[in-house]
DNA sequence: GCATTAACCACAG
DNA sequence: CTGTGGTTAATGC
């Protein structure tokens, strides 16, 4: 097997920018590059799984089955650590990963992984930061979702996807309208409606899955009371 | 009661 | 895969 020369590699994250020499060799020799399509599944639900993914680039939903139906947990967009709870934490995955447009990750061995967070703090410390924020986005997003009705939920991912994922007011949906139902926990024919709703009203512009935010500040306003 | 919200069903592009 | 219309159940004045 080629070793990855993660030194070399520009789209370091956070963490591994603190690793030392040996340590960055460590890695090299312990994890493969993988590129995916749209579509692609990174890793599945009930799979065993012994691997930390570092999304490189790229855009993927996670998703958990519920008893009922499938639930989209949340979008992750590049860079960032994938399955640190769901490897760390238990055998099997807990959740899977589909990539939403061509992506790239590192799939690192968890031992390799798990001997980097005893090897370097500064490493561990990084790692540590990141499962914290994520933590609190999810904790606002099941506030957001439990007690906003349904043009708010709308409204706080509409504003999420363009000012955290394509930092733009205008910007293609990754998701059809049934995964967007998915993701903010109603039906499609729902989300249809509102959307076109949202446009007749002059807030946002619909074309497809093309959107165009028009009235942001009308938006935050639903995102906060609706 | 009456209005609102949102799910479910059916059917058409 | 989407959009729309009708129906219906739950909840709140």
């Amino acid at each position: 097997m080629e070793n990855r020369s993660c030194s070399a590699c520009l789209i370091k994250s956070k963490a591994a920018e603190s690793l030392i020499d040996n340590e960055l060799e460590l890695l090299g020799q312990n994890c493969v590059e993988v590129a995916f399509e749209r579509g692609e599944t990174l890793f599945k639900q009930d799979a065993l799984s012994s691997n930390i993914i570092y999304l490189q680039k790229g855009l993927v939903k996670i998703i958990m089955q519920g008893p009922q139906r499938k639930q989209i947990l949340r979008l992750k967009k590049a860079p960032c650590y994938l399955g640190v709870p769901t490897t760390m934490g238990d055998k099997i995955n807990h959740y899977s990963a589909v990539a939403l447009e061509p992506t790239t990750v590192c799939f690192i061995d968890l031992g390799a992984f798990k001997s980097l967070l005893r090897l370097n703090t500064e490493f561990s410390y990084e790692i540590i930061v990141e499962l914290c924020k994520n933590e609190l986005e999810q904790f606002h997003r099941c506030v957001t979702l439990v007690q906003n009705q349904i043009f708010g939920r709308l409204a706080v991912n509409l504003l999420y996807m363009a000012n955290t994922i394509y930092h733009s007011g205008e910007f293609d949906l990754p998701l059809s309208r049934n995964e967007l139902a998915d993701l903010i926990c109603t039906s499609r024919e729902t989300v249809s409606r509102m959307l076109s709703e949202l446009d007749q009203d002059g807030i946002i512009e619909v074309n497809g899955k093309h959107i165009r935010l028009i009235d942001t500040k009308k938006l935050e306003e639903i995102s906060k009371n609706g």
